[in-house]
DNA sequence: ATCTAATCTTGACATTTATCAAGACTACAA
DNA sequence: TTGTAGTCTTGATAAATGTCAAGATTAGAT
């Protein structure tokens, strides 16, 4: 099925970094295998979806190369960006993945992206085979609880322009790799009100 | 130091059933007896502090009667209102008590509230020690990421109005507990726009 | 029961942000 | 290189929400 291992390998040796640094811990060789037999290697084309409102979020996807967003999509029509994804993160529709209820969400790539797959099922019986994924799994946990508090913060606290500058702080990678329209959603802001902030910005 | 042994008693009853539910296992005798000698149980009268900003929070509370509110006070002086907390939550910021750092929150109880705190450590042993625990902690884990997601596209996503029937629906409670006024803030909009967003819904 | 402080409502007005429309700029495919 | 679609900027205007101030209502304390 791999049409390229060499290929395939590399993106394998940047999850066992990953899992590493998470939970510093060393991974075995048997348990690089455990992990390269439990997660599926997939590629996608810029702007195709990963996941679709109202299909079941089946993977979780740990992203080698790319990026993408996660947004919904309201009764008038509007997107709201609620994540981006870049490379070492992982994307997908949480509670449909955890629940497998039909997802809230779309997931669209904007650049060529490699991901590595895995179900909730393979990650619960990784977690219990392999001390260092279950480390990594509850600090991934943990990171993430704090940073969508500090998130919410942000939301409800920050005005437009204090929530940009903010973002420009924490996420600086963003801002080089998302167009701004995107930036825009994610601020909650027409790309209207974030261009004319920067102009602003600049002007200080 | 317990000054009512019997009281006391009743606290870690509503603890020992949530660790029951949440993990859907059974706690032994002993098990129930390492949970009690973790706890301390506390008391706060209404408008007391259970966090200053600042601070570090070094226990989490679970909240055996009572409710409190998270918030951040902004440079010019306004507060807003992060999480709110009703019996069988737990209070305390979790950044700070994770890592240690100052607290960016206050969490102020709004009415004599009954808790039960435990340190950091005290619940990793708690985790180590007791199965049940452990599945109470991955189980809120989950849980939480699954609400917070959802209060972010909420926050992002909806308008006031919609954000206020939003909460009525998930939280009614909030409602029945809460000063409008702290319903407000929670909601990211000032006392008077929900005071008017009330009286639409009202007349229509 | 009365007084006081807190909460809630309402109106007038200010500010922020969205919306719509047009044009400028950019990137990429043919 | 040119054309085309996507992105970004700018202006005019509308809509949503905030701010301030005053009065009404409610809850608690004495």
């Amino acid at each position: 099925m791999v049409k390229n291992p060499a290929k395939s390998q590399l993106m394998f040796d940047a999850l066992y970094t990953y899992i590493e640094n998470k939970s510093s811990m060393k991974l075995s060789d048997d348990e690089r295998k455990l992990v390269e037999e439990s997660f599926k290697p997939k590629k996608l084309r810029k702007r195709q979806y990963f996941l679709q409102e109202g299909d079941v979020c089946k993977y979780m996807g740990f992203v080698i190369k790319g990026s993408s967003r996660m947004f919904s999509v309201d009764q008038r029509g509007n997107e709201h960006v609620i994540r981006l994804g870049l490379e070492n993160w992982w994307i997908g529709d949480y509670e449909s993945y955890k629940l497998l209820t039909p997802a809230r969400f779309n997931i669209e790539v904007l650049e060529d992206t490699e991901l590595l797959l895995v179900t909730n099922e393979q990650m619960q019986q990784l977690m219990d085979r392999i001390p260092a994924v279950a480390a990594m799994v509850k600090a991934m946990d943990e990171r993430g609880a704090i940073a969508t508090q500090q998130r919410m913060h942000a939301a409800i606290s920050l005005t437009a322009e204090e929530r940009y500058e903010n973002l420009a702080k924490t996420y600086p990678m963003f801002l080089q790799r998302f167009p701004q329209n995107v930036i825009a959603s994610y601020l909650g802001i027409s790309a209207e009100t974030l261009s004319r902030i920067r102009k602003n910005a600049y002007q200080k």
